[in-house]
DNA sequence: CGCTGTGAATTCATTCACAGCG
DNA sequence: CGCTGTGAATGAATTCACAGCG
């Protein structure tokens, strides 16, 4: 991926940032929320809010798929929800099959949102002999020994894995070797696919890690306002409100020995 | 370096990018297999291949924390276990509610490597009368009603949230009401919440969305590589390159002004 | 030596601020 | 006027590359 180092002159012809790309959903979303409402325009600065964004990132965003909005007045809705469909590739609809059917695989097949835009799951892969030919979400369930078969026979490129995490490298072997480029990975463990393959990992519990990691961090800050007062630095120095670094921020350096006591017991 | 130049040499005590705090649950993973194998210390290239990301970053990441290798040697793994857990606050143990217990919600409730690692389901809230009572993981389910009481006696600061898009709103403004602090949301929404409460989120459609962009991206180079050939159908692969230089061509609108109705909601 | 730790260089992303079109 | 589209400025993250410690 963007290894190929284009000859062309400075302007990108076609190059979408990853981050303009990851938020394309969110205002795509935002759209036929807004369609459905039968809304004909929308500002950047509506839509931006509707998305949870600030504006000037949205027209930023939308400045690198083209110039589809009127000056004075906005963008209109459903051209909008056009193009952008068509910009990520809605305008087909994909096959996914998912791979490991026990609780979070029966979720994710009755997920709805899933049909509804662009994607219809194209079967449903269980290494359990037991599960085959029991539906879930109205899709029989297929052995493994299948995987292949179902992956040419429906051309499926996108494949879901939701097994345990010790099963999701084979699988993901499998289903690479069968024709999948693209993987989504529930399972909670690092995939290592060949180039040309892209990979997208979700996983529960490093959300939650990150999520600990600041409420921790505002623990410590609430204590330290509350005593404002020179306390070891070093060990929970309350990061200001806004970013910059804090006073006294000397040579850091763990010294071993010190394990400091961060928990607010 | 641009601006820096503070009368400090910007020592950040406590800043660590937003980036580095959440690749330190992936090291810790890769960190925590290795120490149940029992291996007693890793390089900075051994650890960085678990955990699938590059060394140099890995050691930046690392120098944010302090100084806990040993030069010619590597990273003691049970000492780094022990100072990302401190890092990120999983030295104490999070009570965590889950709201809307549906697929996904039962799902999540029974996932282990949940309560694996500093998190504990402390409770299972959903707006169902009929749930109530009814265990799930183990755990008996618990009507909305209770929700403010359910926060506030086992001092909650963390909520997931994976009802109905609909109702998360709702949700997060109680949760947030009752103390809590930190959202994981998995309703396909955007939740606008107060400073200083931060939400993360996960989505299934909008990773399937961005894969496909990728994938669309995928077929059009490979139809372009494999033969210029006329393609007849679809004419707007990922290649239809309309935008162009800023300079001269400023005035550009979109195609031709047509294609409004598109797609079913 | 080998491998960490880190300034400096580079690349990527966000934000500012305003020219200019409708 | 109001609002888009976008250069330029700023800021964040990644990568390079090497000094220096064990």
């Amino acid at each position: 991926m963007a290894t190929g180092r284009t000859h062309r002159p400075a302007t990108r012809s076609r190059g979408i940032p990853e981050a303009t790309v990851a938020r394309l959903p969110l205002y795509l979303r935002a759209l036929t929320a807004l369609s459905e409402r039968s809304v004909p325009t929308v500002s950047s600065e509506e839509l931006a809010t509707a998305a949870g964004v600030n504006s000037a990132k949205l027209r930023k965003d939308f400045s690198y798929l083209g110039s589809y909005g009127t000056r004075g007045v906005g963008y209109d809705v459903e051209y909008l929800v056009y193009q952008i469909s068509r910009e990520l590739g809605l305008t087909q609809d994909w096959p996914v099959v998912i791979v490991g059917i026990g609780n979070l695989g029966a979720a994710l097949a009755n997920y709805g949102g899933f049909a509804s835009r662009g994607f219809r799951v194209a079967a449903l892969i269980d290494a359990d002999p037991e599960m085959a030919g029991k539906p879930v979400a109205g899709i029989p369930v297929q052995h493994t020994d299948e995987l292949e078969k179902i992956i040419s026979d429906n051309g499926v490129s996108i494949g879901v894995i939701a097994t345990p995490a010790g099963a999701a490298q084979q699988v993901c072997e499998r289903l690479v070797a069968a024709g999948v480029t693209s993987i989504l990975n529930f399972a909670p463990t690092v995939l290592s696919v060949p180039d040309g393959v892209d990979v997208r990992k979700v996983d529960l519990s490093i959300e939650l890690q990150i999520l600990a990691f600041h409420e921790q961090r505002k623990a410590g800050e609430e204590a330290a306002a509350e005593a404002a007062l020179p306390a070891g630095e070093r060990a929970l120095p309350a990061d200001a409100p806004r970013d910059t670094a804090p006073p006294g921020a000397a040579g850091r350096k763990g010294p071993e020995g010190d394990v400091p006591a961060v928990m607010p017991a």
